[in-house]
RNA sequence: GGCUCGUUGGUCAAACGGUUAAGACACUGGCCUCUCACGCCGGUAAUACGGGUUCGAUUCCCGUACGAGUCACCA
């Protein structure tokens, strides 16, 4: 098999999708796929406790939403699977038990007790916890204490002294004290592999290239490596990724998690930001192309992607940007498409039927940065509110209650007169008469445009709302208005 | 606490020994304008600190401070 690049992305089935992995996932795939190469999805659900129904679905119909296509993977099958690791059980204990043989692991029949009160002693300091206890047992009673079928581990030795360096593509030589290691798990009591375990196998069967993940993992990394050392295999490049950072109450500064409020894919989705819009920001969370160019489509990042324009420095994650980046996105977009996208929401506000939605989208498209804003914004279409009189008095506009009315009369004659009601004639009569009586554009739209909203700010002009709302629901809204303004004359007189 | 990593404006970040230290978001002044946006033009704001190396350090080295990550039969 020709030495292609294969990246991995193995997630563990959480239920929902955080944005620190997702730009994991991208850039999992931007790597492979930059470099021509293959992208795998590994499902790395070896804690039973942690099960979460339908956690699977959330990840394919994530990377689906967002274009993230998989070459091989646990839906989809290929030659190196199957894709879950609970699937590989029997995989990792074969693995596990050819250590033993080879005297470079052993079994530990320490339990919990046992490891607890270790913490409190003294004398496991420097063995990173535990005291390797079972690793200096002699084999005749390790052989009685697995016949008797009491529970254990499988623990791999290692080295007592010495170093082990490595070279990570993103932060470089990264040395650690062998000391500091403590003699790691590799299978469980349940029979279940480390995630360590797991992973440094799985990435090795699948042919895995790049390991990929978040520095978190960079002191760890070592570990790893002891791991590849005793199988003699291949260790494959590393590409840490700096770790994306979110603000806490305090102010202070911590890896994203949940309680940084709404950072799952799914909640930013659900809140109306555009798929390709999340993933353009996160993109940019981390790497940057040597050009300033912050837009970009999934197949154009593939073109630019490279690895060593990866940061080092944590990024904090920033909803202003995002608002920015999805607006960007709504506004490139065409009529059409959005009006898919608007539709939805819409409807939340606007039930009447002789509405055109298309005019809807066509008025408020470069005013949305949300999709969630849009019922708020239009409301005002469905039913005229409740509006204090004084919202016809603009200084700027040099608009006042007397002037408001004698402008509404005179445009609800005229208006009526129109036979054609489309946004071109609606903006002629006006402007014309604007010219006519020799006001401002504003001192004749403010009016209307209040009367027929009954809002301050609108997403709109007079022009865009009429033309929305249709001849007679103006009229009336028109001749509501004229009422209001007339009986608070007669009242003032 | 040990170990590992990091530190350019409020945020994302460029400059890989020589620049008046880019750009974007946010904030802000103005223009446009029937409000709000969009768009256009402008503005405020940064190399954590202290030592070296060098003709010259944001850039290389050391220390300090601060921040983060990690030290599980979680992943």
């Amino acid at each position: 098999m020709e030495n292609k690049v294969r990246t991995r992305y193995a997630p563990s089935p959480t239920g929902f999708m955080h944005i620190g992995n997702l730009r994991t996932a991208l850039y999992e795939y931007l790597i492979s796929k930059s470099l021509g190469g293959k992208f795998i999805l590994r499902i790395e659900d070896t804690d039973q406790c942690r099960h979460i129904e339908g956690a699977q679905e959330v990840i394919y119909s994530t990377l689906k939403q967002v274009g993230l296509t998989y070459d091989e993977g646990p839906d989809i099958g290929g030659n190196f699977g199957p894709y879950v690791q609970s699937q590989r059980k029997d995989i990792y204990l074969k693995y596990a038990q050819r250590l033993i043989e080879e005297k470079k692991a052993y079994h530990c029949f320490c339990d919990k007790e046992r490891l607890e009160s270790l913490k409190s002693s003294e004398n496991c300091l420097g063995y990173g916890g535990y005291d390797r206890h079972c690793r200096y047992c002699d084999n005749s009673l390790m052989d009685s204490m697995l016949k008797s079928g009491k529970p254990y581990v499988i623990r791999q030795k290692m080295p007592l002294d010495g170093s082990t360096e490595f070279t990570d593509e993103v932060y470089g030589e990264i040395i650690v004290e062998n000391k500091e290691l403590q003699d790691q798990i590799l299978i469980k009591a349940d029979g279940l592999p480390t995630y360590n375990f797991a992973n440094v196998i799985d990435d090795h069967l699948m042919g895995i290239t790049h390991i990929v993940r978040g520095c978190e993992y960079l002191s760890s990394a070592p570990k790893y490596n002891l791991l590849y050392e005793a199988f003699g295999w291949e260790i494959p490049k590393y590409i840490h990724l700096p770790l994306i950072m979110g603000k806490n109450e305090d102010g202070s500064l911590s890896k994203l998690s949940k309680r940084h409020g709404s950072v799952s894919f799914e909640d930013l989705v659900r809140e109306g930001y555009l798929p390709e819009a999340i993933v353009n920001c996160i993109a940019l969370l981390g790497w940057c192309p040597s050009d300033n160019r912050e837009i970009f489509s999934l197949s154009d990042l593939v073109k630019k992607f490279s690895i060593d324009r990866i940061s080092k420095s944590p990024s904090t994650f920033d909803y202003d940007k995002l608002n920015w980046f999805n607006g960007e996105y709504i506004r490139s977009k065409e009529d059409d498409h959005l009006l898919c996208l608007f539709t939805p929401y819409i409807k939340k506000a606007v039930s009447r039927s002789n509405i055109d939605y298309l005019k809807i989208v066509q008025t408020i498209k470069n005013r949305v940065t949300k999709l969630t804003q849009i019922p708020d914004m239009i409301d005002f279409i469905e039913t005229l509110p409740k509006y204090d009189i004084n919202l016809f008095v603009n200084k700027k506009s040099k608009t006042n209650l007397e002037n408001s009315l004698l402008v509404l009369k005179k445009a609800k004659e005229r208006l009526l007169s129109l036979n054609t009601w489309c946004h071109e004639s609606i903006y002629d009569l006006l402007i014309d008469m604007a010219k006519e009586m020799q006001i401002k554009n504003g001192t004749l739209m403010w009016p209307i445009r209040v009367a027929v909203s009954g809002k301050l700010v609108t997403p709109g002009g007079a022009v865009e709302i009429l033309d929305i709302l249709g001849k007679d629901e103006s009229i009336n809204r028109i001749n509501l208005a004229i009422e209001i303004l007339t009986k608070f004359e007669e009242k003032n007189l």
